[in-house]
Parts: structure tokens; C-alpha cells; sequence
RNA sequence: CGGCGAUUAGCGCAGCCCGGUAGCGCAUCUGGUUUGGGACCAGAGGGUCGCAGGUUCGAACCCUGCAUCGCCGACCA
């Protein structure tokens, strides 16, 4: 490719709306631009790295015996009515009607279509397992898209799905794709980390989450510090703590805290640590036996923090987690939130097992402007359950028993889930077995956020000049920067002929010949992050010589011209 | 969906408080000079000042509403 018949559009510039790198990299290096709210387009260079990382994915799905299909992104909701998820979805599902008032949706992801797929072609076990997958555009209207293609509304995504016989031959299947996952991400070049996740809206049974390990990851993700441990924070198991819990020694007390509200005013005004409180939550939920809805009031020590997946698990919490309004907590307790304590509450009260061996704690009174000191589990709150509610923190011990956690930020790039027969019962989605039972399938999907894996490279890929890719993503592979091009015959000519030499060979090169000066195709050059540069000029070309120099070092290396082709392609093998 | 903020040339911003000729830097185009790390000189083009309404002799500026975008939070296969 010449510059000059190619649209770089490199900006000297960060656009302003652009908080994290890879989406300032991203915007400056001419890969993408905003349409709209969470909607991008992708300019050459940026369509150049996605089609290499589909390619990858596509090579190894290949590989694993996966079958590409490609399925529709506007889908009937008659699908979404049958698997119940026409009401469970939310707004972030897209729906609208067409022309005759049909409704319709924007697919934000495809387990319902791909399983009306296989309620047709699969009749019989002899056909089982497959695995089918899609490289494809979704929809979601995201609440909040932010931080350019890593959460836009618009995205690409592989999604795959596997039908099995039975619960073996999924976790086979499972596994298989695991594997191909690892293999995946290790040829996209990227610092990795397969994790425990929840499922999720999704359902299912058994999942991984694969995290790119970044700074500017949303999720949070607990490692184990001696074992190979590694869950998603909505996962990680808080184990009980290993000292029980002490006698009481002080007895109950009320006190008075004006304008003291929070676990910090209230751990401030009493001059004590956060560890010495309990923080009161009120939650919708419901009597598991009659249905009847009810507010549950979650206790937690006061330094810790609630872990809503985990409640949402709770039974008889609602689902998702919904906090009580002030005016539903004023009812129910006499006092507003920053009062609020067990003792003496009539409903259900579940504690978390590091609270449960606090003694002598503070927490409110339910009693406007006052709190209680000296409380104590049983003694004077008899009617509770211990659960596992709050979210690790560092130092908490793992959960496998093998050293204490860490925390790291992740970007999740991919998830592999067991979905079990969730889809395939509520679509009536069955198969013959050897014995002539009609049996609903096994299911499993996987999914890797193609757009998504970009950013997270170039999170974890950049210097202050720019993008430095793994070699499998970059959108060139070697540039050519000839200085003077448009004046130096000597310096055109083998600029040209080296531009040929390498295309034969099937490199994809980038020769520049805009004729800049030299800093401004160093700085795009290096911008666009291209691995290997070939500099050459007037006067080294003289005694014969050319320059190399790599992305990821500053320095260049003189070498004769006879042996520049023979050293980049030592580097690309 | 809540809180906060922004919206003026392709990009980054000033002007608004205190109403009266719409500006700066970068980018673009032309000519010249220059050519080893985002040059210089001279000139040029480019604006419904987000939209609608109001106040006023007069609104980018003051007032009201709306929209869009962003940030923080909630949310999220």
C-alpha cells in the first residue's frame, strides 16, 4: 500500500472525548470514528487489524471442528416470547416492528435463532455434537456506551454454539473450546487470564470469563497469589473467616450521632475503625412460600462491600437486586437509611460470615440521629441467616485454601458457558436418542468480542507514540520511509523497487511516498504502529546502506542494502 | 436511569460574566523556501455559534424548553 492512495487520516490531536488510550490510539491512529453514541466506523487501517484478528479466530474455530454459519442480525421476537426473554431482556434488547406491525429485535446475541436452527436440522444423535459459529455484528443499547469500541452499542462478536447428546460429550465440547480460546488469545499476543465468571443474564451452569489484564478493565478479578485461582469479583468466594466469633463484653448501648450517616461519618464521629461497624442494606424479595413480597435487610462489616451477584442468588431476594426506597425503608423501620441496624427488625435479616463474627459492634438504631454500641449476634439479634454476601478484598484468603487473593482490572474478551438444556426445552429444541427418546439438547455458546480484543491490545500495547501491536494484529507489517521520495531519484527508485520486492514476497508493506518531511512519517509511522520500518536516504543509500529500525525500540541499525529483506524477514519468521 | 458538565470552522479551544463587525492554534488549499524526528514565509477557503421559542432596536452572549455528546454512578453475554 502507498500512503498516498491510502487514507491514514492520523490526527495530531486527541479528540476530547476520548478519556482512556486505546480509544484516544484508536481515533488518532485513523482506525475508527464515531457515527454516533456507541456506533463506529471502521476507516482502512482499522478494518485492516480486524480482519486479522477474524482471521485468527476463524483459523482456530476452523481448526477445532467448529462450522461457520452466519445467521441474521434482525430476528422475529416470536424466538424471544418462546425463550422468555422477550421480558426478562430489558430495554438493552432493541425491538421494533416492521411494515405489517411484526415485532422484531436486533440481535444482541443468538442462542434463540441458532437453536430454532437446530430444533430443524438436527434430528437424530448420529448428527451430534456440532458446533456452529458466526462472525457477526450485535446490537445492545448499552445504557452507558463508553471508552470507544470497548463498549459501544454496535459490535462485533464470534459466537458460537454447541448441541450434545448429553452433559459428557457438552463438557467435552467445553473444554475443547477453552482450549481454543488460550490458543486464540496467545496468537493475538496478549496478556491473558482464563477466570471463573457468573452466567449471567445468559443462564447456565459452568462458565469462564477470558480477561485481558488492564488498568482500564471494568471488571474486577481475584487471584490467588500461590495457585492457579482466578474468579471474576462477582464470583469469588469470601470464605468464613477462620477465628470465631468473641463473647460479648460490653453491653447494648444507644448513642447518640447527629448528621452522622455513612459507615465513614459514623466511624469518624465514634472514633473507631470501619471494622467496628455493621452497614445495613434493605433489598426488595419476596416469602419463598407464599410469594409475598417483603423487604431483607443485608448486613455487612463496615469496611466491606455488597456483592450483588451473590444476593441476587440469595433465595427469596429479587432478582435483579433492587435497594428499597427511602420512603419503603421509612415504613418498615421508624428511620431513614444511615440509622438502620438489625436490632430489633421483625423481617428477614441475612448477615455475611465476616459480620457474623463481629462482637461488640456498632450499627443504627433505626432510630433517626442514633446508632447502637456493643451489639452482639444472638444475644440481641436472635432471627438470621449467614450468607456469603460481600466482595473479596486483597488479602482475603483463597478460596482453593492455597495463599490470600489479589485484585487486577480485566477487559473480558471472551466467555465459554455450559448452557445446559435452557434454550433447547423452552424451544422444544430435541433429538432422537439410541434408545428412541426424543431428549432435549445439550447446549454451549462461547463468545469472543471481536472489536473489543482490538482495544484491549492497544490498552495493553502503547507507548507516548502510539500503538506498538503484537505482530498478528498489525494493520502493515513492514513500512518503508524514504526520505526525500518525491525529489531523490536514487532514494524513489529503490524505495520502489524494495516496495516490490517485499509485496512479491506477501508482505504487507506501507510505503510512503507523500514526500513529507521525514519527522512526520516517523511519527505517523510509528502512531499506526507498524513493527518494522525500512528508512531510506540520499545518503546512505550512497555507500549502499539502509536503515532498520523496530516499534519497539528507538534505535536504528545501518545495514547494507543487500541484507535489509534477509533481517526483517529473520524477524518475521 | 440518576448526578454533573459540554455543544462556537475538520480537530483542540477562546469569546458569554459586562448583548453591538465571530476569533486563535492545528489541519486543508495555492505559491515559495525547506527535507534525518509532527518545519518556515506569504496568501486563500471553510461558521444556520446544537435546535426551538422568549426578552431586546439588536442575542454566540440573557431566559425557557428540547436534543446530542461526554464524565461519575447504577446497569451489562
Amino acid at each position: 500500500m502507498r500512503t498516498s492512495k491510502f487514507l491514514l487520516s492520523t490526527l495530531k490531536e486527541t479528540p476530547a472525548e476520548a478519556s482512556i488510550a486505546s480509544h484516544q490510539l484508536m481515533l488518532r491512529a485513523g482506525l475508527i470514528r464515531q457515527l454516533a453514541s456507541g456506533l463506529y466506523i471502521w476507516l482502512p487501517t482499522g478494518q485492516r487489524v480486524l480482519q486479522k484478528v477474524q482471521n485468527i479466530i476463524r483459523e482456530e474455530m476452523d481448526k477445532s471442528g467448529a462450522l461457520e454459519i452466519n445467521m441474521p442480525v434482525v430476528q422475529p421476537a416470536e424466538l424471544w416470547q418462546e425463550s422468555g426473554r422477550w421480558e426478562h431482556y430489558g430495554p438493552e434488547l432493541c425491538r421494533f416492528n416492521d411494515r405489517k406491525d411484526n415485532n422484531f429485535v436486533l440481535g444482541p446475541t443468538h442462542e434463540e435463532v441458532v437453536t430454532w436452527l437446530s430444533r430443524y436440522e438436527i434430528k437424530s444423535y448420529k448428527q451430534l455434537p456440532i458446533n456452529m459459529y458466526q462472525i457477526q455484528t450485535k446490537f445492545r443499547d448499552e445504557v452507558r456506551p463508553r471508552f470507544g469500541v470497548m463498549r459501544g452499542r454496535e459490535f462485533v462478536m464470534k459466537d458460537s454454539y454447541s448441541f450434545h447428546l448429553n452433559k459428557e460429550s457438552l463438557r467435552e465440547t467445553y473444554e475443547l473450546m477453552y482450549d481454543t480460546y488460550c490458543r486464540i488469545f496467545d496468537r493475538l499476543g496478549l496478556t491473558y487470564r482464563p477466570v471463573e465468571a457468573d452466567t449471567g443474564s445468559i443462564g447456565g451452569s459452568h462458565s469462564h470469563e477470558f480477561q485481558v489484564l488492564a488498568d482500564a478493565g471494568e471488571d474486577i478479578i481475584a487471584f490467588s497469589t500461590e495457585s492457579d485461582y482466578a474468579a471474576n469479583i462477582e464470583m469469588a468466594e469470601a470464605v468464613a473467616p477462620a477465628e470465631s466469633r468473641k463473647a460479648p463484653s460490653k453491653a447494648l448501648e444507644k448513642i447518640s450521632t447527629p448528621n452522622a450517616k455513612t459507615i465513614e461519618e459514623v466511624a469518624k464521629f465514634l472514633n473507631v475503625s470501619e471494622k467496628e461497624l455493621c452497614k445495613s442494606l434493605v433489598v426488595h424479595g419476596f416469602n419463598q412460600e407464599t410469594g409475598e413480597k417483603e423487604l431483607v435487610l443485608l448486613v455487612l462489616r463496615g469496611d466491606h462491600e455488597l456483592n450483588e451477584v451473590k444476593a441476587e442468588k440469595v433465595p427469596g431476594i429479587a432478582k435483579p437486586l433492587t435497594m428499597a426506597s427511602d420512603e419503603e425503608i421509612k415504613n418498615a423501620f421508624g428511620a431513614a437509611p444511615g440509622s438502620l441496624g438489625p436490632v430489633g427488625f421483625k423481617g428477614r435479616i441475612i448477615v455475611d460470615r465476616t459480620a457474623n463474627v463481629c462482637s461488640d459492634f456498632y450499627c443504627g438504631a433505626n432510630e433517626d440521629g442514633f446508632h447502637l454500641g456493643g451489639v452482639n449476634w444472638d444475644r440481641d439479634v436472635q432471627n438470621y441467616e449467614v450468607q456469603d454476601l460481600r466482595c473479596v478484598v486483597e488479602g482475603d484468603p483463597s478460596p482453593d485454601g492455597k495463599g490470600t487473593l489479589i485484585l487486577k482490572h480485566g477487559i473480558e474478551v471472551g466467555q465459554v458457558f455450559e448452557l445446559g438444556t435452557k434454550y433447547s426445552q423452552a424451544m422444544n429444541c430435541t433429538v432422537l436418542n439410541e434408545a428412541g427418546q426424543n431428549i432435549p439438547m445439550e447446549m454451549g455458546c462461547y463468545g469472543i468480542g471481536v472489536t473489543r480484543v482490538i482495544a484491549a491490545a492497544i490498552e495493553q500495547n502503547h507507548d507516548d507514540k502510539g500503538i506498538v501491536w503484537p505482530a498478528s494484529m498489525a494493520p502493515f507489517q513492514i513500512a518503508i520511509i524514504p526520505i526525500n521520495y518525491n525529489k531523490s531519484e536514487v532514494v524513489r527508485k529503490e524505495a520502489d523497487r524494495l516496495y516490490q520486492e517485499l509485496t512479491a514476497k506477501g508482505y504487507e508493506v506501507i510505503l510512503d511516498d507523500r514526500g513529507e518531511r521525514p519527522g512526520v512519517m516517523f511519527a505517523d509511522m510509528k502512531l499506526i504502529g507498524v513493527p518494522h520500518s525500512i528508512i531510506l536516504g540520499e545518503k546512505s543509500l550512497a555507500d549502499g546502506m539502509a536503515e532498520y529500525e523496530s516499534r519497539t525500540s528507538d534505535e536504528k541499525v545501518k545495514l547494507p542494502l543487500a541484507e535489509i529483506v534477509a533481517n526483517i524477514e529473520s524477524q518475521l519468521k
